[in-house]
DNA sequence: AACATAATGATTATCATTATCATTAAGAAA
DNA sequence: TTTCTTAATGATAATGATAATCATTATGTT
């Protein structure tokens, strides 16, 4: 578990923060609730854990059709997302990304969302 | 009404594209709604004739903050979200964005959504 | 004018997420 | 270790966005 906060370690935080960490993907509230069910954790505690790790910024999220889904890296990074399967992967940001800011927006940018949709190698 | 549909066209049809077309911004199906309440529009139909057009090709969607947000713009761009009064901006993609398509994805790009944030001129 | 059927509107259902609140348990203090 | 404060939990109800249902209406064609 991260060091950079102070709430307290519960059973349930622990066993929602390594659930995250452990499947690698991009997990939404549900999908960890059903990984966890046998710990007889509430779906109300995997929600606001989840959302307390992005406040704290241990984690990272975004939205995927309709849902929330969260993200164990939190450094900048772009997802490529397949049409046909659906599944997310973690990709590169283009290099420099931050200098192609657009001159529209007259603004200091805080952070950017890119996702890159096309199909996967293995549904080609 | 743009003629790229086979589509009856019905007098709420009518009404929901000119609704978004006249905005200029990027409402939401129940924005569209609100708007068009005088007509005696049903909300079920709003949303139909919406993603609809979407899937003909003739609006644009995203998701934003947990709804389905609506663009008159159908060619490619991205946005710009103020971090403070959540406003959003349709702006020009980066040049030569998608040459910059990660190359672990492996896989033909056929569409990319990216979306700017940061405070804004006004909010600053 | 008649017809076939796509579209509508009222409503209900669904799904993800948040709010409520009595109970439990971390972790500090005694 | 026991006590104590209060944050966290779990069960459940509430909310909000969107999709589904279905009887009725109206478009566009014959």
């Amino acid at each position: 578990m991260s060091p950079l906060t102070n709430k307290r370690v519960t059973r349930q935080r622990q066993l929602v923060y390594d659930c995250v960490i452990d499947r690698k993907d991009h997990p939404s509230a549900n999908e960890v609730f059903v990984d966890l069910q046998s710990s007889g954790i509430g779906l109300a505690t995997v929600y606001r854990q989840l959302s307390a790790m992005v406040d704290e910024g241990i984690l990272k999220s975004f939205e995927h059709s309709g849902q929330i889904r969260y993200d164990r890296l939190v450094t900048p990074h772009a997802h490529f997302v397949c049409s046909v399967c659906d599944e997310i992967w973690d990709v590169d940001l283009p290099k420099n990304i931050f200098s192609m800011a657009p001159v529209e927006s007259n603004a200091d940018i805080e952070e950017l969302d890119l996702t890159w949709k096309g199909i996967c190698k293995a549904c080609k």
